[in-house]
DNA sequence: GCAAGGTC
């Protein structure tokens, strides 16, 4: 008897591992995967990991137009590029199941998780999943992994595989053929291959830009008035602002300084409050995303990309948790005690190891597979890391012993002077107690506005009183750290997958500005053009849809595939009546001016984010009336046999495009020509007259012949 | 090529 037990990914083999091995369990690999061998109670056990999804869905055939409904599951590799490691996970897998008579689930318990080892049962392994038990625990540590072995669940969960492989099925067919709808508009209205996208999350995400874009767009700044008090004490002078701080109208103002400055000005009230302030809570992805933004201007994604480093190195924990809590049985005082080795932390360290009870402050977010984020104790060597993962290390450090620390007393002081019968105010604040701002300050400011003693009925020495004239601010643009924040506010996308999708949106050229936001005119006509004719994928409500029918599939009152069948029944509608409108919605999308109402005549003159565009086929939209002749080809050369135009034409049914005679189907001369990369004629030409090409494609350049059979031929 | 979701 042999059981495999498959993990979700290789650090939480090594747990599993670990906790249930009776001695140290044997490391082995396959290529470059390693497993663990090891007995409990007499029974063989591997555990092995697989590294997330290793299958995900691709359609069974290959085409480009759309509605496409009918997909499978295949290995990652073969559908997404760069996703070749998992190759190795697979095989391992598939490898070790051919020695196992047993199969147990051990990957994280949530819908994804059972998709996870859903999958790999089946068709990495080839088992039949509903022969596999399933290992349920909250926490890696030896204690519940050990509890979760000896009362492993009968079978998987498969009202949770199923709810997850609908959320699979779901997206991909609302994401991908609205993408395909949509990159096919842009290409009908103007001649042009563009990849443009929307999914379930992403169509949300760039409608809350837009909206943004929107009110600052139709913002009016309005005018209004504030008054200040310059007054002298002790030799300085301090500046106190009116009880109202906006004033809408000049003449109130001005009526408002010409009594105050009458006086006489005294001291009405002194408040002083004492606040405290609570350390910080452990960190959370999204939390130290946003303060890795804030302190160093990292995006998201950079953010998590080094935190998953330390994490591999072993610095740092497990950085895609939502959790703001630390683990109950972590040994704090052995990471303390290492922490203190490096001079920065040394004496914060000390300090905490002084005290007789480390209990760190903890948030109210939890996650059932991992903790918050935290030091491990393990220590970089010198010069080990890089700039970057050295801050946002430091970052990590820091807050993990402000968690332990005393809290912050701030003096918040409030004085009230009255001049005649017209209240302005004195604002002081200043931290009384350092407490955690001692190790944490670099990264959290707050105001020191320190006032000298004022006592209530004193006189005040006004130096001036004087009014002045302010503008209202639109709403600020999004940074991408706030978005972030809003999508999970938003309750869309998860905290392993916002970053990337933010990094889509910059990529399909919808949104520019690394700070702050803008939303470009092609982004901004997307929103409206999905608005009008598929207003659910711009919504969050479709998320919401789609967590209630799986919450229904888990709970068994709705079936996986009648839940399918019903969003793609919906879909054909709705795809249907795209297509009828195809080139009217293309036209819209080409707009960057007014309403996008208009149609043909304000067109791609500023496309500017058609970064393939080709010189002269943008005013082709203009004169298009008909159907057909609605784009003005690209010109790459005379044709050799009929001396007619050689023109970039497209393949109907497959999209791909091709070089071709303009007098077709006179003339039959055509050109095979790379699907990638910007066309520039250059007027040269080669073998047998055809006509040499520049192609541009992610900064490089090159020139081709498009001969095939020319020596100088390329791919 | 296109989604969103895991993970390296």
């Amino acid at each position: 008897m042999v059981t495999l037990v498959i993990a979700e990914k290789p650090n939480v083999a090594r747990k599993i591992a670990y906790a249930l091995a009776e001695r140290k369990p044997v490391r082995k690999t396959i290529g470059k995967v390693s497993y663990y061998e090891f007995t409990r109670d007499g029974k063989k056990i591997i555990v092995a990991p697989a590294v997330g999804h290793l299958f995900s869905l691709a359609p069974k055939t290959k085409t480009y137009g759309y509605p496409v409904f009918d997909i499978e599951w295949v290995p990652v590799y073969v559908a997404e590029k760069g996703k070749s490691y998992a190759k190795d996970y697979i095989k391992a897998l598939a490898s070790l199941a051919k020695r196992a008579d047993e199969f147990v689930v051990a990957c994280d318990y949530d819908t994804e998780g059972e998709v996870i080892g859903y999958t790999a049962l089946k068709y990495a392994c080839g088992v039949d999943p509903s022969k596999a038990k399933r290992m349920k625990f909250s926490a890696l540590t030896k204690k519940d992994l050990l509890k979760a072995w000896y009362n492993l669940e009968p079978t998987i969960n498969f009202g949770m595989a199923d709810a997850g492989i609908a959320r699979h099925v779901l997206d991909w067919y609302w994401g991908v053929n609205l993408s395909r709808a949509l990159t096919s508009a842009i290409k009908r209205a103007s001649g042009k291959w563009m990849v443009l996208s929307t999914g379930r999350v992403q169509g949300p995400t760039l409608k809350f830009l837009v909206e943004r874009e929107k009110e600052i767009q139709n913002f009016k700044p309005k005018p209004y008035w504030v008054i200040k008090m310059v007054l002298e004490k002790n030799n300085s002078q301090y500046t106190a602002v009116y009880e109202k701080d906006k004033i809408w109208d000049e003449e109130e103002a001005k009526r408002i300084v010409s009594e105050a400055k009458k006086g006489p000005a005294f001291v009405e009230k002194v408040e002083v409050k004492q606040q405290k302030r609570n350390p910080p809570v452990p960190f959370d992805l999204g939390t130290l995303q946003r303060e890795a933004y804030s302190a160093f201007g990292y995006s998201p994604k950079k953010t998590l990309e080094l935190a998953q480093r330390l994490y591999e190195r072993g610095l740092s924990s497990y950085p895609r948790t939502s959790s703001q809590k630390l683990p109950k049985n972590l040994n704090f005082r052995s990471i303390l005690q290492n922490l203190a080795k490096l001079p920065e932390y040394k004496p914060f360290a000390h300090e905490l190891l002084g005290k007789g009870n480390l209990k760190p402050v903890e948030g109210k977010k939890e996650d059932p597979a991992h903790p918050a984020i935290y030091p491990t104790g393990e220590l970089p060597k010198p010069g080990e890391l890089t700039k970057d993962e050295a801050n946002l290390y430091d970052l990590i450090v820091r807050r993990f012993l402000a968690l332990f620390m005393e809290p912050a007393v701030r003096e918040i002081m409030k004085v009230i002077i009255n001049s005649n019968g017209h209240r302005f105010i004195l604002s002081g604040a200043r931290t009384l107690k350092e407490g955690w701002l001692k190790v944490y300050s670099k990264y959290v400011k707050f105001d020191e506005v320190i006032l000298p003693p004022f006592k209530e009925g004193e006189q005040v020495k006004v130096l001036q009183i004087k009014r002045e004239k302010k503008k209202t601010k639109p709403p600020a643009r999004y940074s991408p750290a706030a978005v972030i924040k809003k999508m999970e506010d938003l309750g869309i996308g998860t905290k392993a997958t916002r970053a990337q999708i933010l990094e889509t949106l910059y990529q399909r050229g919808y949104i520019e500005g690394k700070k702050k936001i803008k939303v470009t005119p092609l982004g901004m006509r997307v929103v409206e053009a999905l608005e009008k004719n598929v207003p659910d994928i711009v919504s969050v409500e479709l998320t919401r849809a789609f967590e209630e029918k799986m919450e229904e599939i888990m709970t068994g009152k709705a079936k996986r595939d009648e839940v399918i069948e019903e969003s793609k029944e919906q879909l054909v509608k709705i795809l249907k009546v795209f297509k009828e409108k195809e080139l009217d919605i293309g036209r819209m999308l080409l707009e960057t001016t007014g309403t996008g109402v208009t149609t043909s005549k304000t067109v791609a003159k500023k496309a500017g984010a058609l970064k393939e565009s080709a010189e002269g086929e943008e005013k082709a939209v203009e004169k298009a009336p008909d159907k057909e002749e609605r784009r003005k080809p690209l010109v790459v050369g005379k044709c050799p046999k009929c001396g007619g135009d050689l023109i970039i034409r497209y393949n109907r049914k497959t999209g791909k495009r091709f070089v071709g005679c303009s007098n077709w189907p006179k003339c039959n001369v055509t050109y095979p020509i790379l699907q990638r990369g910007e066309v520039i004629p250059t007027g040269k030409t080669c073998c047998n007259g055809a006509p040499v090409v520049k192609i541009r494609e992610k900064g490089r350049e090159y020139e081709i012949c498009l001969d095939m059979n020319c020596k100088g031929w390329k791919r």
